[in-house]
DNA sequence: CTCGGCCTCTACACGACGTAGTACTACTCG
DNA sequence: CGAGTAGTACTACGTCGTGTAGAGGCCGAG
């Protein structure tokens, strides 16, 4: 699957952020703090599309944009994969559980034990 | 942190699966199948000691090389950081939680059990 | 018909990574 | 002691991903 660069993740945020897909032109207000070129978001966005992080539909002339997927999906799907660089998913499962600070513990325990209830 | 080449990862691969610390020419043994030059081989770890992922130190003339953290803690240090990039790291955790098979969501379990006891 | 906006295509610089050559040093065997 | 060998450091080059953007084409509004 593999990561995002630092603009394009940054421009995920913000498509993220928002319900409704966006066109090129206002991701590029909404990024306005970096000062980009309009082409410079339209490349990214199309750069995102072909990897399949975007869906896009016509809206008149312009592409409207939105995610392929939600973020806790794209993080997930993350974990996991750097979970299966590992050829002992159990051991670095165990490790990761250790890890995580306590209320997160907390958090997927409960998410665990819900889980199980279904 | 950042994640590794592909070669660099074979290379950590095999040190992970080592106890012992190892020199480039042993590394460049056990790696035999890629046909790489030596020097390919020294420049990699040399890259990789850069980067912190190994620790070298001298026998004779020779380096030996040896990881700085377990694979498992490897592992789990990618997992945080990909929840790191998500604003609400509860739904990720849940999300991620929901995700993994049954087998592991009962690692999961029983690791975070044995925390809660000590 | 013309202008402004939006698109597509193409391009370039830079850094990471795979890959390796060259040159220097030092031990080892005859 | 001289030559070969192993090991090192330094340098280099091609490729790819990513940030960044220009040039030019198409189309609807006035």
């Amino acid at each position: 699957m593999k990561g995002l660069g630092e603009l394009e993740r940054s421009i995920m945020d913000i498509l993220w952020a928002h319900n409704a897909p966006l066109t090129a032109r206002e991701v590029g207000r909404l990024i306005a703090d970096r000062d980009l070129a309009p082409t410079t978001v339209m490349t990214v966005l199309d750069r995102l599309t072909r990897k399949g992080f975007l869906n896009r539909t016509r809206d008149g002339r312009a592409w409207r944009y939105k995610p392929g997927e939600s973020r806790d999906a794209y993080v997930a799907e993350l974990m996991l994969e750097a979970l299966d660089m590992t050829g002992d998913r159990s051991a670095a499962l165990t490790r990761f559980a250790q890890t995580v600070s306590g209320s997160e513990a907390e958090i997927l325990r409960k998410a665990l034990t819900e889980l199980e209830e279904e």
